[in-house]
Order: structure tokens, then C-alpha cells, then sequence
DNA sequence: CCTACCGATCGGTAGG
DNA sequence: CCTACCGATCGGTAGG
């Protein structure tokens, strides 16, 4: 079915599109980089998506898509609230440092690329990624487990994790689960 | 002299420079959007740098030694651990939320668009800033105030701050220094 | 510092 | 999805 195939086409370009606007940024990925990619004319990019921006739009939904669906599935199995908060930590290094292709990545860095109307429609989905981790930290507060300031602790910690693909170096000393425990362990209050 | 007025002329393409790339970003900011903000034809700009990477390393080399220089200033005054704890945070957010021009959020979020050179040469100036936090964080720890594995604590809190600019509305609840003692707070062991 | 300009490259389109 | 192309814009330069 040719709609099947265009699908798979579409998640090919995207796949590519995450992993070079990673590499190289959304503003100096020009769509002949795109197109290359995937072994097609420059020209054949925009029967798939209508500008290049629609691309970039593609991947950070793509990004806070499955971050979120990794984060939901992986918390399932948890009970005490520190068990959570380890999921919480574990799942977003796991994503952003591991095997995830580029999009987590894109979808921190590249919102000054957006324009106002796909900014407001990512805003939300990333908002909903958000509030999960707000009714952890909720509950692990309620636990004792960390500071009771809890909305600041959030952005805190989001920033601090969102950083550590700036610094962080694969084969190194830690592994993005290690590295989430070592983390989370300099803000418990207690174990 | 033609030579003083040559540099008030340079310092003057600095500042619109880190206006601009921090609110367009380096690679949206165009040639002629930086001769149009101080009056000049766009050709100009290269009788005072040679190429527009040019300005982005002067940028960024005036973003960290206003910064570090603010801090060693800021740290004269200090006695205590604590203080100097205080200090490291306030001076951050000072600069990178109220008055800095620009050119701090442009060191934290240009490094992609670097050529390798002027990288190699731009981490030299940002590690000495780095090591002063090292070493304020030491002597917190000995102290017993902070965490003891200062170094990731250093680069979790460095991420944090870097974020702020991300969420941080001016005129909100928290001014940038009653945000530095909140944030402080967070991973305060004692007081 | 201006004038006048250039080659390269960009995102995107028409027609098939 | 390809071919062939376009107008706009880009960083940068020569000559004064």
C-alpha cells in the first residue's frame, strides 16, 4: 500500500532529521542534507513535508513522544516513591545520553528555531512530560525524600539533566543509569 | 585618536552583537541586522573583524571574563563557606537574568556554531570561571555544607543555572538573587 | 568606513 | 518521487 510506504518514508526522514539536526543544529542542516540522507532529490523532501520547519515540528513531537511513553511504561512497575524518583532520573539520562537517536536532544535545544504557533503546540505536549515529574517530586516531598520546594527542584533538576548532554561523555566513568543515581543522590534528603 | 575611537566602535558591535545573537541567535543574525544596529553599511563590519565568527568568539570571550571578573570582585567581600556559596549563585544569576547585555547566554548556547579552533581556545577562558566554583564548592563541602562529590554537584548546579534563562521571567515572583538563595537552598545539607 | 558587487547557497516550486 | 529551476539572501571582497 502506497500509504504504508509513505509512512515508512516519513519516519525515515524523520530518523535522519533527528540525528543531523543533533549533530550539526536545525539552522545549518540545510534539507540537501536532509535529502542526501535518505537517498532522495532535495526537491523530494517537500511531497513528505511541506516546509523544513514542518520537519523540525516532526522531531521534537517525535522526541517528548517517547520520552513520555518511556517514562509512563517504565513507572508502572515502581511503588515506593523513591523507586520513582530513580525511574524519573534513570529514564530521562537513559533517553537523552543512550540509545535515543537525537530527538530528546532537539527538542532542548532548538525552540528558538520554532515559530510562535508550532512553539505553543510542543509547549503542551512537553508540559504533560512535566507534570509527571512534578507529581513524583510531589510525592517523594510528601515522603521526605527532598526539599518541599518542589516546582523550583523541578526546573532545578530538568536544567541540570537537560545540561548533562553538554558535558557527558559516553565510555567515561559513569553510564546515564550511574550517572542518574550519583544525581539524584546529591539532592535526597535522605535514603 | 583614530585608534581609541576604532575600539569605542568595535566595543559598540560587541554589544549589538550579544543583543542580537541572544535574541535571534548566531545563526538567524544576519551580516546586515548587525551593521543596521549601529548605523554602518554591512560591508563595514569587516574593516573591524574579519569574518562574523569573528564576533562571535568576541562575544563570548566578553561574556566569560565579565563574568569571572564579577565573581573574583563579588568573592573579596566573603568570609565565610557560606557566603561564598551565596555569592557563586547570586553573581550567576545576576549576570545571566538582569543586567548582562546578552553575552553570557550567548557563551552558554553558541558553542555549536564554533569552529574548532576558536572552541579549543574559548573552553580555556570558561574552565578558569569553572574552577573558581571548584573551589568554593570544595570548601563548602569541607565544611560540611554541601555534598561531597563536589564535581558532579558543580555540573548539576552549573546546568541549572544555564537553564534558568530558559524559564526565568523578569518581574516574577523571584528577583535573579532571591532565585540564587532558593536554588541554593535546594541543596543546602545545613545552614 | 562606503559603494558596488559577487559567487555560493538557501528553502521551496512547477510540471511531470 | 525526479528534473529543472527560481528568487532571495547569505557572508564576504575590491577599490576607493
Amino acid at each position: 500500500m502506497t500509504t504504508s510506504e509513505e509512512k515508512t518514508r516519513r519516519a525515515e526522514l524523520i530518523a535522519a532529521a533527528s540525528r543531523l539536526f543533533k549533530e550539526q543544529g536545525y539552522e545549518r542542516t540545510t534539507v540537501r542534507d536532509l535529502a542526501q540522507a535518505v537517498g532522495m532529490q532535495s526537491g523530494s523532501l517537500f511531497y513528505h513535508f511541506r516546509t523544513k520547519e514542518e520537519m523540525l515540528v516532526a522531531v521534537m513531537a517525535a522526541g517528548v513522544a517517547e520520552l513520555s511513553e518511556r517514562l509512563e511504561e517504565a513507572l508502572i512497575g515502581t511503588k515506593t516513591p523513591l523507586d520513582k524518583l530513580k525511574t524519573l532520573f534513570r529514564v530521562h539520562l537513559d533517553t537523552l545520553l543512550g540509545d535515543d537517536k537525537g530527538a530528546l536532544s532537539v527538542l532542548l535545544y532548538e525552540w528558538p528555531s520554532l515559530s510562535d504557533k508550532a512553539r505553543t503546540e510542543l509547549i503542551k505536549l512537553r508540559d504533560g512530560y512535566e507534570r509527571e515529574w512534578q507529581r513524583v517530586l510531589d510525592e517523594a516531598a510528601a515522603a521526605g525524600l527532598v526539599h518541599h520546594d518542589t516546582r523550583l527542584l523541578r526546573k532545578l533538576l530538568l536544567g541540570g539533566l537537560h545540561w548533562t548532554i553538554q558535558w557527558y561523555k559516553p565510555g567515561g566513568e559513569s553510564t546515564p543509569a550511574e550517572l542518574a543515581e550519583r544525581l539524584l543522590d546529591l539532592v535526597l534528603k535522605k535514603k
